[in-house]
DNA sequence: TATTTGTAGTGTATATCGTACACTACTATC
DNA sequence: GATAGTAGTGTACGATATACACTACAAATA
């Protein structure tokens, strides 16, 4: 085999994170600490180490910079413009994640709207971009909503999910309908209790779930 | 800022070449001059270069290794299992390409219906079933289809090239009504000639076609 | 020139799915 | 006892997807 004949692209990870706050879509964004760029926003990344695994610098790089673990991840996209970084030519693949709601954070950097986003380094706006876009997409055909809920939730809390995500609303109605449809709902059995309505069931996601019909 | 610590991964494109023939799906394997995988088939694939863009090297690839040139191309996902090549760490972007049918091919490798496919090198296997699946979800929901198309082609080409990728047989004037409701066809007015059977219409796609009306 | 072959082109009826829309019941709080 | 706030429910309509069969025409052939 030839060997590799020309200068290597340095190869890193890029992390779009989402979670649902506040009825809002949000994303973590984290100040750079050095040149270039300096001071300004950006994905949490960092470069992919020897025999690991694409996914696994993701993860890495999620517990790091973000003290984060046992996240959902996708690969969006690779980006590898030659001028993305001033530095150095640098390709990086990036991954978008989803944390459960409520769960709190105690990392480092900050958690933005996506509709009220700041100046971002490098291409990382386009990066948000694609992700947002693909979020999106893909909560209408797939179960990657299910990600940004905990194990255990109402149906209102559902969809104040999905609304935040979409930026629209829903009619509840039509929604439940459509939720219950998909037979990946279980129900608890459990009740909510407290506040000034009567309790609501309470759900859990089950990929292969047989419903209590 | 600190200079990149880890030795790199190389780097490399593969392609996954797509055409309809004969009814069928059928895609571009090139056997291979060297070790490992000696004489095995895999995708055309190359070390993307110093300053030059994904989609670039994709280019450059499809042009210098089958002789194609103006080819549709998408990025596909990106392969970066560390063991996926025996010799050395490599990260694959992997990208599609689609051409028009009926445009002859005089260039290296062969062409293999996607149901009758050889073993493959590396993980190039997992690279395919990624992209033919890419390839049918988005036929339904993109115009991605038209690039497997002439610059013109009756509605019963269309159809065709349709159930090739899918594999499937599609009822005839479901198709063509579904087809023409898109608005991306625009009649030339003229018609087939030859043939047992009456002239067919034939079509352009347009993008942002008016219709005929 | 009559017949055959093969494809072009067309419409309707039904089922399914998506969407719009409003009220009652219950729990907690004041 | 009254109020506030959310849980939970059904129907009617329109749009979309699907199933389904015949006639007309050009070319080839007999």
């Amino acid at each position: 085999m030839v060997t590799y004949e020309y200068p290597r692209p340095a190869l890193t990870v890029d992390l779009v994170t989402f979670r649902v706050n506040n009825d809002q879509l949000e994303l973590l964004l984290i100040q750079r600490d050095n040149q270039p760029f300096q001071g300004a926003w950006a994905l949490p990344g960092g470069f992919v180490h020897e025999n690991e695994p694409l996914e696994a610098t993701a993860s890495r790089v999620l517990s790091a910079k973000a003290e984060l673990t046992d996240v959902f991840l996708e690969q969006l996209a690779t980006f590898g413009a030659p001028e993305r970084d001033p530095r150095d030519r640098v390709v990086s693949v990036a991954y978008f994640a989803l944390l459960p709601a409520g769960a709190g954070y105690n990392g480092p950097g900050e958690w933005f709207a996506v509709d009220g986003l700041p100046q971002t380094a490098f291409d990382h706006a386009h990066i948000i971009d694609t992700a947002i876009d693909r979020l999106r997409a893909k909560l209408s055909y797939s179960d990657i909503g299910f990600s940004l809920m905990p194990p255990e939730f109402t149906l209102t809390e559902l969809q104040k999910t999905w609304e935040a995500v979409l930026a629209s609303s829903l009619d509840k109605r039509n929604f439940r309908k459509g939720a219950l449809a998909r037979d990946r709902l279980e129900a608890t059995g459990k009740k909510t209790s407290g506040g000034a309505h009567p309790p609501a069931m309470i759900y859990r996601y089950n990929d292969s779930s047989e419903m209590t019909s």
